[in-house]
DNA sequence: TCTGGGGTCCTAGGACCC
DNA sequence: TCTGGGGTCCTAGGACCC
């Protein structure tokens, strides 16, 4: 399952005079800022805007679009009652993130099942998802694009090479800009090619875990399992661009407190103890670099967070302008018992 | 077109141990 | 005189996803 335009369209729903206008929701706001795209809706979508497109050129490519601010509080409590909602329909429910879920369902009519998420959604939420139906998560979860807006698509073994055999490598989940490139240097450049290739040549070029995953994936096979189990973090973060670089090193030590304070916040919340603490420094030609401090003892103190994030910003010897900062705490993890 | 924020998982290299 | 092979842990970086 998979919410349609999920962020613009919880800001329509509380706008109505927005439907069928371009809408763009990201940073502030303010598309003369330094900000991306979270959502765009379909209206916006036919300029050109989409997720991840810096605000300023969003402007200039739909000048007429309404700007809005990120509000993640709204979209939780929205994600929230949609979940609820799907939850009780009785199926096992995977929440993955704000938008989307797996739900594991044999049926004879899986279509049937499909229709009823998508009105039982609806009524609940008003809100319009596309609901893949597919033989594992990974025909399912591609099958939800075939979908879109508010429809239903099959994938099966049967209708995988037909369906996306001859579509480039990048159209498969888990297979990104980088790893398409990667595959095309070694003459792999569709879905059909990737799931005939030698795996044993990929594995070479790629490791010994993802190079057999990646031909498995062209193949369209993957896991079935979904799972209801409450869902435990392995990190919390916050992180921020800053609108003027930061030059001034001071500077730069009060805002990774100012983080650490946050994170603290935030791991006090999971109630699990913090084991180590990363702090993330991009500069302003937008290097990205991490150090990491690990935590003498598991710990969810403030002054010692604090204190790790500084040790772990003393590693950084670069004295560059910094555009970004961040602070991460990491938890145990909670399946080592296991 | 100057590129957010919040996450996860895997890999490679170095330290260290036997 | 400088050297094997196996294993584990930690850290930083890479890639991907929503």
């Amino acid at each position: 399952m998979d919410l349609d335009q999920f962020i613009a369209a919880v800001e329509i729903l509380r706008r109505p005079e927005l439907r069928g206008l371009p809408v763009v929701v990201g940073g502030d706001g303010d598309p003369a800022k330094r900000g991306v795209v979270a959502t765009a809706s379909y209206e916006a979508r036919q300029h050109g805007v989409h997720s991840g497109l810096p605000m300023r050129t969003a402007a200039r490519r739909c000048p007429d679009a309404v700007f809005l601010p990120s509000d993640r509080a709204a979209y939780e409590a929205a994600s929230d009652e949609v979940m609820t909602a799907l939850r009780g329909l009785g199926y096992v429910t995977e929440v993955m993130g704000w938008d989307e879920a797996f739900v594991a369902v044999d049926a004879d009519d899986p279509e049937a099942v499909a229709r009823q998420i998508q009105q039982h959604i609806r009524a609940a939420t008003e809100l319009d998802c596309s609901v893949g139906i597919g033989q594992n998560r990974l025909q399912a979860k591609l099958a939800t694009d075939f979908g879109k807006p508010a429809g239903v698509f099959r994938l099966t073994h049967d209708s995988w090479f037909p369906v996306l055999g001859g579509k480039p490598t990048g159209a498969l989940w888990g297979i990104g800009g980088k790893t398409e490139r990667k595959l095309s240097e070694l003459g792999i450049h569709t879905v059909a090619e990737l799931a005939a290739a030698d795996i044993a040549v990929v594995a070479g070029r790629f490791g010994p875990t993802i190079g057999p995953w990646l031909v498995q994936t062209g193949r369209g096979l993957g896991s079935t399992e979904v799972s209801a189990e409450p869902y435990l973090p392995r990190s919390r973060s916050r992180e921020i661009t800053f609108q003027q670089n930061l030059a001034d090193w001071s500077q730069v030590r009060e805002q990774v407190v100012l983080l650490a304070g946050q994170v603290t916040r935030d791991v006090e919340e999971e109630h699990r103890p913090a084991i180590r603490v990363v702090v993330k420094v991009r500069y302003a030609p937008f290097f990205t670099s991490t150090h990491g401090h690990a935590l003498a003892e598991p710990t969810s103190d403030g002054e010692l967070i604090a204190a790790a994030a500084l040790a772990a910003l003393g590693k950084f010897t670069d004295r560059r302008p910094v555009r970004l900062l961040g602070v991460r705490a990491e938890f145990a993890d909670p399946y080592e018992d296991r």
